[in-house]
DNA sequence: GACGTACTCTTGACTGATTCCAGAAAATGG
DNA sequence: CCATTTTCTGGAATCAGTCAAGAGTACGTC
């Protein structure tokens, strides 16, 4: 599943990032744990490396996502999440209570209704889709919300 | 277009909701500049009524959310923005380069591709779509990069 | 295998959006 | 018109993320 480092060396030579002890292990994390925030991955990191500075995991987050190596999202209301997937297109179920994050693959074949109606002269280069709901955890014993979440919505409106 | 100071009053009572100055104009502010982020409206706003607090901007922007009478988005690497339109489902284009906003109707009916393949257990009552891309103006002509609007994809995946 | 350059990491201060708190002010029900 | 409850003010605080200067390190070259 997660590659070794040797492997996670090569993929940093060939995007000619070079290759560091907090790179490799940054992005051990990220495949690891998908979807974890940075404070979580610096813990992965200093758990790994020891002492390593916040600045250097943003640093490296963030060349890691110029290069295309990992892919950052966020949620509306909660703080920058990686993941390793970049190479297909699929989107994320996001949990209102808990803000736990799955990957959803693309309904409609590969493209799915990406075509937009108008797009009012915009040129288009990405459709990304969020879907909102309750994780089986949540749906089931409802806990206090614990982060600055969207509320749910009244009226469903898949 | 924008509701009057009496039709937002009444808009307001129907959610039992406190009428106030700073509510009114707030919602009409709304209305006025669709997809509008925070600190715009208070400036709108202090236009309107002289001197209001920055907190209350923020607690009127939380009561109308809460209430259903706006919508809050937040695409990735923008603040905050709010707009009128809540009865209907409809998504968003947003332009990498200067980080404007246009509305887009569902492509496929009034449920699109909102049927996600694997669900992984998640109860879904949303599911929300941002298209990415450039607006017709940076498009023609490139302006540098005015916030920390996420990389343009190298490889199109629409 | 040493050298120099260019890129990385460390430390520490800083920004900017948003929230928290306590008290003053105002809106609604009676 | 008064009491109750909610809302607004002002100020401080939080938190993710950024900026900047200097020390440290990877890697192509000699």
């Amino acid at each position: 599943m997660v590659p070794t480092a040797t492997e996670l060396e090569q993929v940093l030579r060939e995007k000619s990032l070079r290759v560091t002890r907090p790179r490799v292990s940054v992005l051990s994390a990220v495949y690891a744990h998908p979807h974890a925030d940075t404070d979580s991955i610096i813990g992965v990191v200093r758990r790994d490396l020891g002492e390593v500075s916040a600045q250097a995991v943003y640093d490296v987050l963030r060349a890691l996502t110029t290069a295309g190596l990992v892919r950052r999202i966020e949620p509306a209301g909660s703080v920058a999440r990686y993941e390793s997937r970049v190479a297909d297109n699929h989107h994320h179920v996001v949990c209102r209570s808990c803000g736990s994050i799955a990957d959803v693959d693309c309904a409609v074949g590969d493209t799915p209704c990406l075509t937009a109606s108008d797009t009012h002269g915009f040129a288009i280069d990405e459709a990304e889709v969020t879907y909102w709901g309750l994780c089986p955890a949540c749906s089931t014993t409802p806990v206090s919300r614990s982060t600055a979440m969207p509320e749910p919505r009244k009226d469903p409106r898949v």
